[in-house]
Order: structure tokens, then C-alpha cells, then sequence
DNA sequence: CCTGGCACTCTGGTCGTCCGAGTGCCAGCA
DNA sequence: TGCTGGCACTCGGACGACCAGAGTGCCAGG
């Protein structure tokens, strides 16, 4: 077990390090920190700490770094998250109540985060899956054509085209529509499967086959995970990243066009709070020199999509975790009053 | 005026540096170049060259670069479009042909674009300006909330919410609905205003007011040039633009993340075929370090959008422009198609 | 107008050298 | 036992000298 002035040690180095860039030595450390104690014994506990895999040199006679194991410490015993300042809190309310409809929403918030953390913002959509129907929308595109268009509490719009097996009469159409509408509407994407199954039995025999391709065609569309999208801004502040520069920033960007890979990385975060994946902690590759800070976001009390940053693990922690959670919170806000 | 050799030289200069990324010497080019004169005569015609403004070296005794105005006179006399092959006719049309919709078909050029070139490839969605209608749908979301929904020939969709400043019958809404369709579909998105002019008219004086709003949505959902979407690729590109990165990199990336500065760039190249715009020819700050191959395409004759790469000036021009120009003409195949 | 030759000028790499930061260890002290 | 000051050691980075090579400009001769 670490002692309390080791782990004190290990905050300062912590600190120090991202700040400057530098490996820190003892000396430096008992300089910046009041730690009451000479460059000598914390000589002896960065032995220590180093021993455990906390810290490493990156060369015999340079200072210490952090480890990812460190940075996870750090994270979950040494570090609170930072809370935002009045002002700030101000600022990214009155930036995100702008927002005219739900493209504008996601893309401020991607601004804002890339602003506020100065790194690599990542917002996804809100999902379909958790959210419920606003409206069903059915058009007669040609006689054996329609186009279906699916609306989310969220604001968010999917269409479909589909390709009946048969003409459907305007007064079917006009049918299936309020029918559709009176079972769906207000409910939870999940919920729509079985509200729906019997639906084609309510149908004419020769409008029936109709009927199921549209209702396939909506279930389709419902559980479409690939279809969940997302945005990301701030790639500029990868020129921050550090010195070895073009090695490290080309896998990240890399990761960052799949949006697959994003996708995954988000959708691994399961706690409830503001989750950390540190370095190696992250599955894909290409970013293992990245940390990751996520949180899910909701209109209601619940999560319906996620959004986080992505930067270098030499990063300001409670700062960003701060604000991922603050940011996540008033998306949450502006979601549920429109 | 330049001699015919003079000429000579410079396209391989140009050829050379592209490959090499280097200064390239008399001597070097009198090896690789079978131009039939002495590295000294070579230096001289360079020193005429130079004294053009056509090449420059980086410093004293080190071979010479081709400046911007270098590359135009290459791009403009003396190097054509080189033309894809077949098999990459075929790759380029297969891998178009499996998108589903319009926004798969903009996601998959810009993968192909970026992986033909290597570059960073900006396509811009089909523009609604000068698209037609396919149809109008109004949806009562609440009496006196309705949603417009625009589809287009290109199967692009846009909605947008109307708060009517009164109730708005189902009638009236039908009534609304057919006569709308019946004056747009299938019409010029440029002709729609003089189309729908005197449409509140027909109506009822108490939904006059409903209908007018609607249709001044309907009108700035046209003309609303901001709302020109466009998808980007291939960023990790960036990583092989030369040793000097960091800092011509950050710039080009901020560039990137402004879509109003893409839109700018590729509205300005006017021309009817492929455009290209070399260093300081841009007008972004940022850019000046790179080069713009965009072009135009569309369903039809007619161009709809621009589609290109952003690279740096040290680029293949010739097999930069070919790919451009064969991604544009098959995906405008495409569209015409779906 | 082209060519070979020549003197000149840079840049980039290599090799020592030196300085300083930082370490590990040890003996002494509370 | 744990902290401290002292000391010798190591290593990387900066600095300067040096050299080789590539490239140039110029000139005189074909």
C-alpha cells in the first residue's frame, strides 16, 4: 500500500507534467509543491512509486512521467472533477439555447467542447433506440411507392423509401397512417415491435402485403445501430498533442474518420457518471496514447447518446472531466424544452 | 518568352519534386531526364526560370522548387489530365454503385476520392438551389404546429418546424398540401417563388396567415445557402504533407472544420471543368500552402454541387485531376440513376 | 548557343566536449 | 524506522568544429 505522501507525490507529478510538458525530477516537485519534505525522499518514494508501475523515466537521469496506471490512480483516487465557473456555465447556456433545430444542437455542442477542453470533440446523435416517436409520416411518392418518414421526440428525422408489393389506395394510406399513429405515437422506440405486430390483420387481404413492408421497413429503421451518427470538431487541437507529432496524430486521425470505431469507443463507456479510458485502456490501436473522457446525455433522466472528448493522456483531468459534464448537462436541458 | 527546352525543364522539375519532395539539381535532372544537354546548360535555362518567378531555391546551392506560379504554368501547358485506367473505371463504378442513399453515396466519394488522390477530399451535398422538387409534405404536429418536408430529385430531405399564427384546419391543410404539390413538383427549386405567389389567395382570409408562413419557410429553406452541407475525408492524410507539419498543418484543419470556407473555396472555381487553384491562388489564409482540384457534377447536365481535394501544392496534378474528374462523372451517373 | 571546367558556397551529418539536471546510494540524525 | 544532506555517477542535449557532397555561377572555348 501507498503512503498519503506518496500518493501526494504522485498528484504533484501528475500536475507538473501536464502543465510543463517535462519529466519532473525530485527537486522541481519539492519546489512547485509544498510537500515538507526534501528532493531526497521524494526521491525515495518516486523509486517506490516507480517500482509499482505508477511512473516511469524515459531515460536513466531524465525526471518522471505518469504511466497510464498512474493517470488512472490519479483519476480515481487523487483528483476530483472541477466544476465549472459561474461564468462558464453562463456562456455554454446562452451558446447552446442559440440552437435553431437538432443538427444545430449537436453541432455547437461539438464546438463548445472542442473550445472549452481544447481537444478533440466527439457528440453522438441521440439514438434511436431510447427515444420515443413524435410522429409517423407516410407520403405516396408513385402508386407503389411510398416514402416513410419517422420523427423523434429528440427532433431527430429518418426516411425510408418503400417499395410496395402492390398499389395502396389513398384512403389505405390515409388508414394506415392514423392507425400507425394512434399506437406509436408518444412511445418508446423499443416498445414499437409488439405495439405494432397484429396491425396488418386491421387490413384488407390484398393491402396486407403492403402493410408489413412498411412495418418492416419501420422496425428497420428502429434498430438500425449503424445508422447512429455523429460529429466531431477540433481536430485542430491535435497540433497540441506533443512532440512526436506526426507518428501519434495519424492513427488518431484515422480512428477519428471511423466512425464505427467512435461509435464503439462510446458505446463501451457503461457507467453512469463521467467515464475515463485511459492510454491502453482504449480497445482500438490507434489510439492508445489517447485518453478518452465520455458521458451519456439525455433529455429526460435518461441517456440517449453520449459525448466526449478525445485528447492526449498528458491531459487536465478534472478540468475536462468538468466540463464533459457540464456541457452533457445543459444538452441534456435544451433537448428536453424543445 | 521561354524556349520549348526551357519548358522541358521546368515540367521536370516539377516531375521530380513531386516524386522526390526535394530540391532538384541540374545534375539530377540531366540522369533522370534525357533532355539531351549538359547539367550546364540545364543551369542555365534554371537561372532563367528562376529570374521568371517560376522555381526558387531554398537556399543558396541547393537545388531548386517550383513555386506557385510554377505549377500553374505546369498545370495550364504542359501537363494534361491524366486519365484513370480502366480497371480503376471499374473499381471507382462498383464502389459507387453499392450506396443505399444520398448520404451513403456523398459518405463513399469522399472515401474514394481520398483514398484515389491520398489527399483530403471535400464533397459538397447536391445543392437544393438548383435541384427540383420532388414533393412537399406538411405534417400537423399539433394544431397550430406543422412540419415541412422537402424532398428532393436527388433524394436529399429537409424539414423544418412552422408555427402558424392560427389554427390550421385538416382541410385547409390537405387543401394546402395538394395545390402546393401541384405547382412544384417536379419544378426548378430557382422557380418556386413566382410558382407559389399568389397561392394565400386561394384560401380562406383566417388561413391566410398559415399559409403565407408556410411558404416564406418553404422560401428560405431554397435559398438558405448556409444549410449547403458538405462531408469531408481522409484528414490522416495530412500526415504526409511534409517534415515541416505542425505548423502548416494546424491551419489547414482549422480550415477544414470552417464549412463556410470550404463552401467558399470550392463556390469560386467556376469553370466548367476541373479547377485548380495553387497556393496563394486561394484566398483562405490557411490554405495557402495547398492546393484545391474541385469540380462540379450533377444528376444531370448540369452541375449541383462541387466535389475535390485539398493536398499540398507539391501534388501529382495530372493524376490528382483525373481522379477528380472520373469520381465527379460517375457519381453524377449515380444520382442521375437513383 | 552549348559545354566542360573551376572556384565558391552552402547544408547536413558526425564527432568531441561540456554542462546540468537528475538519479541512487550511503551514512548520519531524530 | 524514516528523513535528510552529501556525493559520485550517468546521460541527454546544446554547442562548436569539421568535413564531404551537392549544387551553383561564371567563364572561356568550341
Amino acid at each position: 500500500m501507498l503512503s498519503e505522501r506518496r500518493l501526494q507525490v504522485l498528484r504533484a507529478i501528475v500536475q507538473d507534467y501536464v502543465g510543463t510538458e517535462e519529466p519532473v525530477g525530485s527537486k522541481a516537485l519539492t519546489e512547485r509543491h509544498s510537500l515538507g519534505v526534501s528532493p531526497a525522499t521524494v526521491r525515495n518514494d518516486m523509486a517506490a512509486l516507480e517500482e509499482e508501475g505508477f511512473i516511469a523515466q524515459p531515460h536513466t537521469s531524465a525526471g518522471r512521467i505518469p504511466t497510464d496506471k498512474g493517470y488512472r490512480l490519479f483519476v480515481d483516487k487523487l483528483a476530483g472533477v472541477k466544476p465549472m465557473t459561474g461564468p462558464e456555465r453562463r456562456a455554454i447556456q446562452n451558446f447552446l439555447e442559440g440552437a435553431v433545430d437538432l443538427d444545430d444542437v449537436v453541432a455547437r455542442t461539438v464546438r463548445l467542447l472542442a473550445q472549452l477542453t481544447r481537444q478533440v470533440a466527439v457528440v453522438q446523435y441521440p439514438s434511436l433506440t431510447r427515444s420515443t416517436v413524435r410522429h409517423v409520416e407516410l407520403l405516396a411518392l408513385a402508386p407503389a411507392r411510398l416514402m416513410l418518414v419517422l420523427i423523434t421526440d429528440t427532433g431527430r428525422v429518418e426516411q425510408r423509401m418503400v417499395d410496395c408489393p402492390a398499389p395502396f389506395g389513398e384512403a389505405s394510406l390515409a388508414d394506415l397512417r392514423a392507425r400507425l399513429n394512434s399506437r406509436v405515437a408518444g412511445r418508446r422506440f423499443s416498445d414499437v415491435p409488439k405495439l405494432v405486430e397484429d396491425l396488418p390483420d386491421a387490413f384488407d387481404p390484398e393491402d396486407r402485403g403492403t402493410v408489413s413492408t412498411v412495418l418492416s421497413t419501420l422496425l428497420e429503421t428502429l434498430v438500425e445501430e449503424n445508422e447512429e451518427r455523429l460529429m466531431i470538431g477540433g481536430t485542430a487541437n491535435l497540433t497540441r498533442f506533443g512532440h512526436d507529432f506526426p507518428l501519434v496524430i495519424r492513427p488518431v486521425l484515422e480512428a477519428l474518420e471511423e466512425q464505427v470505431v467512435l461509435l464503439k469507443l462510446l458505446g463501451e463507456a457503461k457507467e453512469p457518471g463521467v467515464t475515463v479510458r485511459i492510454g491502453h485502456e482504449n480497445a482500438h490501436e490507434g489510439l492508445n496514447s489517447t485518453s478518452v473522457v465520455s458521458v451519456g446525455y439525455g433529455s429526460g433522466g435518461e441517456a440517449v447518446a453520449k459525448l466526449g472528448v478525445v485528447g492526449p493522456t498528458r491531459m487536465d483531468y478534472p478540468g475536462t472531466m468538468g466540463a464533459v459534464r457540464a456541457v452533457a448537462r445543459y444538452v441534456g436541458q435544451i433537448l428536453a424544452e424543445s
